[in-house]
DNA sequence: TATTGTTATACTCTATAACTATA
DNA sequence: TATAGTTATAGAGTATAACAATA
């Protein structure tokens, strides 16, 4: 039991590496990093405010500004004042930035082409290992 | 199915992004960045070149000189003259590298603790199917 | 001449501490 | 006074270009 962990482990290890190298290579690809894709992805969904970025980012509030501040410049998101609360600051995509989200999307192959190597069996029992590892059953 | 695979392509995001939040957060915990990490644990198993560590590493060789010149400052690699080739150089781990790389590996818990939560059934059924993702069978 | 590695440089990511403005 | 965000600053990751030493 312990060998198969560790195996998997490895295996965990080799395919997580793949899946970070592919996102790096996507996002470069459109001209962004990997963390400017990330912010982007998750603006694009619905205005988010500086504060629920580092959160979601899992990083500093100082960091977000820098990042936020060069995708601004890149004319790709813009700065709103927050809707009831003066001191905040919702994020926003541009017309061009949801261009920019929807080329990445495009871009990073990676999922969906793994994905499509596997059987509809295959599919449905790592959808249901993947539930159970993210604490979503059980 | 094009439903299955979005629905997948989110799990296994969400996934990756806490897999990689536990490996940087054990990296600090040791005192290391996950790219110091990282290089500890390719050096940890044999002496390695610096080229190879930029292909392992999938970066620049400029790079890897910087990563090991800070590893190097602390005490857990040096270099080596290569064993052929007299241009090359080969990294090797210190007696205190080696302690600092197991507890980095005691330190990230996250694999074991995820795969932990599986049967043995579904963990059969992970590695069969990281397996066809990684381009090991089939 | 080609290759291995380093140096110089520049940009990005990241956090900490000090600050401004608003609540 | 507490909170949201920014600024200043510093260390680390990253790549490109120019370079040294060796093959």
């Amino acid at each position: 039991m312990v060998d198969q962990v560790g195996s998997l482990g490895q295996q965990m290890w080799d395919f997580v590496y793949a899946y970070d190298a592919a996102y790096d290579r996507a996002a470069r690809e459109v001209g962004l990093s990997a963390a400017q894709a990330c912010l982007l992805k998750a603006v694009a969904e619905r205005p988010v405010t500086m504060g629920e970025l580092a959160s979601r980012l899992l990083c500093d509030a100082s960091n977000v500004t820098q990042i936020v501040t060069r995708l601004e410049s890149k004319g790709l998101v813009r700065r709103q004042p927050g809707a009831r609360d003066g001191r905040s600051k919702e994020v926003v995509i541009t017309p061009d930035g949801a261009v920019l989200d929807e080329r990445m999307r495009v871009a990073f192959t990676f999922p969906v082409e793994r994905l499509g190597l596997l059987s509809s069996d295959a599919r449905d029992a790592l959808g249901s290992a993947l539930d159970v590892m993210l604490g979503r059953d059980g």
